[in-house]
DNA sequence: TTTTCCTAAGACATCAGACATCTGATATCT
DNA sequence: AGATATCAGATGTCTGATGTCTTAGGAAAA
């Protein structure tokens, strides 16, 4: 158990901890779990506390309950992973098990585009830090990325040599991107960014346009990414109302 | 209120009164709520029920609570129909605005194929339904869509000229589509489907191929569908960890 | 013996009330 | 005036009880 005194509210850690047992397998699938009574003992909270959890943990699909009968496991080994889930794309190259690099081709401070004021809600004087990087996947061109962020959210000292946009701005300045919307977009091909990532003229790429918030709801990070179509998939679990 | 007494939970009786008075605007944007003792009450439930559906609606940012202050509600117009709702093509195009008509291209039975079997899960006895057609917004052609669904869950009597299979599903069959698992591809020119939706070779699709389920988290419809992109503008909200 | 019906146990659903802790405002002391 | 103490009100958590649903098993009937 790491050191830190989790000050969360405790329905999230009932939330974590039984998420890692069933990941852990100490509740297998379509297993039943203890009644709420015993496991909110076993837990040391009371049950309205378990219940919250609960509901929540129902609300993603990871158990089932049923009045009357008892608290079930769920684990379809659900649709992990999906568009929905965000990570960077350091992270993405790393999950598909492939060893991520960057090719740095460019970074420049620019005043903001009309565009951007609206994006990052800025002033005309505020400068914007422009990148633009090769990612590649065990030595292969996969995706080409231009971010764009506002040069005083940057920390004063910061090397291009970092993979991570996010980590930087993680740890360097303390804002920690939590969500982001994005637009999903097809190209067919494009001059100059197609033989970049080496593609044939009928590979396909996608493109994710993204603006980035950190926890305030501010925007922190706003970014294009080229994905080499036949390289990445991505799907996402479409709900009805 | 409609005449069908409710049998569903009572903690999401209170989570859809909830959305809707914030809806009417009953309780106005960062309005703070009556605290949980007296909403309770106003409610006709026990705080804990209360605190269940609050907690729940705290999860899917509807409000934010903060402790020792108040519950507010946090109505940003959120990142309303983007690509995570499913919805049929049809209602994609009614709320765009538009008039949904289609092109019938043709319709057959055809036996299984392997992915079939898998997809569907069914035997190579059974016979799938396949129907092609084309999607038009006032008239102008913007998704080229192909539709299976086994045979045996259609029903006996149906005819083409129906508009969505959704509903098909629905009244005929009385098998609600709930949800689906959508992988996203870009498609730089097909030679089939681009003139067919009056396509520059320029315009990019965008391919979304779906497996959709009922209730019973039955396989009951895969649909593949070519969006021509510049009509159509798919977004995700992008969650991190 | 077989079928039907009843009942009791166990589980989730909901309730009522209390105490704990946090926050912001006000009052008080220096 | 500024720092500190106090207080009211709100959310967080706990306790114990009752309501309702499901299932299994036994009793009664066929």
């Amino acid at each position: 158990m790491s050191i830190k005194s989790d000050n969360r509210h405790l329905y999230l850690q009932v939330i974590d901890r039984l998420k890692q047992d069933i990941e852990k397998g100490l509740y297998k699938e379509k297993e039943k779990l203890p009644s709420e009574f015993d496991l909110a003992k076993q837990l040391g909270v009371s049950r309205a506390t378990l219940r919250e959890a609960l509901r929540i943990l129902e609300e993603e699909n990871v158990i089932i309950r049923r009045h009357g009968v008892g608290t079930f496991v769920n684990a379809k080994p659900m649709f992990t992973s999906g568009i929905e889930q965000l990570n960077s794309v350091t992270d993405m190259i790393k999950q598909a098990g492939m060893k991520p690099g960057t090719i740095f081709l460019s970074s420049s401070t620019q005043a903001p585009t009309e565009e951007d004021i609206r994006r990052f809600s800025c002033s005309t004087s505020e400068e914007i830090f422009i990148m633009e990087r090769v990612r590649t996947a065990n030595g292969e061109p996969v995706v080409y990325c231009i971010d764009k962020v506002p040069e005083r959210i940057l920390p004063k000292t910061f090397s291009h040599e970092e993979e991570s946009i996010f980590q930087i701005l993680d740890e360097g300045a303390n804002r920690r991107i939590t969500y982001a919307v994005a637009q999903i977009e097809p190209l067919g091909y494009h001059e100059k960014i197609s033989p970049i990532l080496e593609c044939d003229p009928e590979t396909a790429l996608l493109v994710l346009k993204q603006m980035h918030f950190d926890e305030m709801d501010e925007p922190v990070l706003f970014s294009v990414n080229y994905f080499k179509a036949d390289k990445f998939s991505f799907h996402v679990l479409r709900k009805r109302i």
